[in-house]
DNA sequence: CAGTGGTCTAGACCACTTA
DNA sequence: AAGTGGTCTAGACCACTGA
């Protein structure tokens, strides 16, 4: 295996994580190809001063990840590029960034509304309370991609965040309110005469839909989002493992 | 924690899997509910004669799962219901063997036929060599659900394989060529006249598409699905955890 | 047969939380 | 101050693979 790891005892970054973390970016930018084997874990933990369960730590993370591959009495490879692709978009992490990355974001409505039946059930608040509410528009070029509503708890953004330079969950990080799990609904359905006039298509047209719950780490609810993607510019990468 | 686990040391099956596997159960029929505290690794360790790794391995499973959530300092505690609602589903084999356990599928085409550029590309094998070839309907009472078609390499079902009683999947687990890992794609689209005759609903209506592509654990693709469900019928529900 | 990863033990020190 | 999970060590035995 023909790549170094630089670790730090200094840091707080914890041993394990070091090597996984750069043994994952030599797999993704192509330093470590697919099918290519890793040292074992005993030579590994002689090379760089560490015991066989630090190493293995590390391995084990990558295994979950859908990195690396691991088989008794063969060895650690790395898992071939065709199942890799994108199996990393799974991360809730990811997912958020990509989803504020996009091309250009719209702001059409940010504003403080009384929550409805819906949106206080999800957010587990008292119907009629006050929520801020968000609908946006995202773009590539001219064409409308999609149209996202989103609900959140007053406490968790302020009426006059910014929320077009960085995006949504960009601002929620900086607060350090970001989301830890979320729970999606995929599904499809006919554009609705509102729907087909802000995203540009005939009333009727397919349309896939989003609807994410997400939460913080304490399991409290802290965004409702309901989105809307023309079918014929959007679709959901999703990935699979068996554990 | 009033939960008793019964380990058997005499068996094949891991310790950690035992405590972990016991766990599970108890949290989904509701023996253990949302917010309730689990013992602490020591407490554990010391009630089953285990060392604290091991149960500490038993521990991260559930959390890797999102059933569990762990805080330094805190302690252990099963997570919030709305957040654990189906997110094992993220399982590969929870997926699969949900897919074949849905109401009555109906076997339309079971074939060998040549592989196009596209399944050729997917299966990695070489354009025109044969593939089998699948079509089948899914049907709640007389409602068609969803239209499937699958290919698979020769090699991975037998032409006579028993595809009605079981399923696709519960087949490929019987010869021991599960799938390991797999994509997603999931899209939606409007139906053609053919699929619009298949599952009982107009021309142009909006259908939720997924096309997979499933992997053993060697990384060798074993399966194509190109999927079509009805939109009013039928929705994928995914979950996102940060790592 | 030698080498691999899979499991398990018995410790240790630390950072963080609550009180 | 006491208790929690997070990290790390230095061993051990085993099942499986390939030559």
């Amino acid at each position: 295996m023909n790549v170094d790891i630089a670790l730090d005892r200094g840091s707080p970054v914890p041993l394990y994580f070091q090597m996984s973390q750069q043994l994952q970016a030599a797999i993704e930018d192509g330093r470590l190809a697919p099918g290519d084997q890793i040292d074992t874990e005993m030579v590994l933990a002689e090379k760089y001063g560490l015991s066989r369960p630090t190493v293995r730590q590390a391995m084990q993370d990558l295994v979950n990840k859908g990195l690396l591959m691991r088989r008794r009495g063969i060895g650690t490879q790395v898992v071939h590029s065709q199942v890799r692709r994108q199996l990393g978009l799974t991360s809730l992490y990811d997912d958020l960034r990509d989803s504020d990355r996009r091309p250009s974001t719209t702001v059409l409505t940010f504003d403080t509304v009384a929550a409805d039946e819906r949106v206080a059930e999800v957010l587990q608040i008292v119907e009629g309370s006050p929520v801020r509410y968000l609908e946006r528009l995202r773009c590539e070029g001219d064409e409308p991609l999609a149209y996202m509503q989103n609900w959140l708890p007053v406490d968790i953004v302020s009426p006059d965040a910014d929320l077009v330079s960085g995006g949504l969950y960009a601002h929620l990080r900086t607060t350090g309110q970001s989301p830890h799990t979320a729970k999606q609904r995929i599904g499809a359905k006919a554009a609705t005469s509102v729907e087909a006039r802000v995203l540009d298509v005939r009333r009727g047209a397919p349309l896939l839909t989003m609807e994410r719950h997400a939460f913080d780490v304490t399991g409290r609810p802290i965004e409702l989002g309901v989105h809307a993607y023309r079918a014929d510019a959007y679709a959901f990468e999703t990935n699979l493992m068996e554990r």
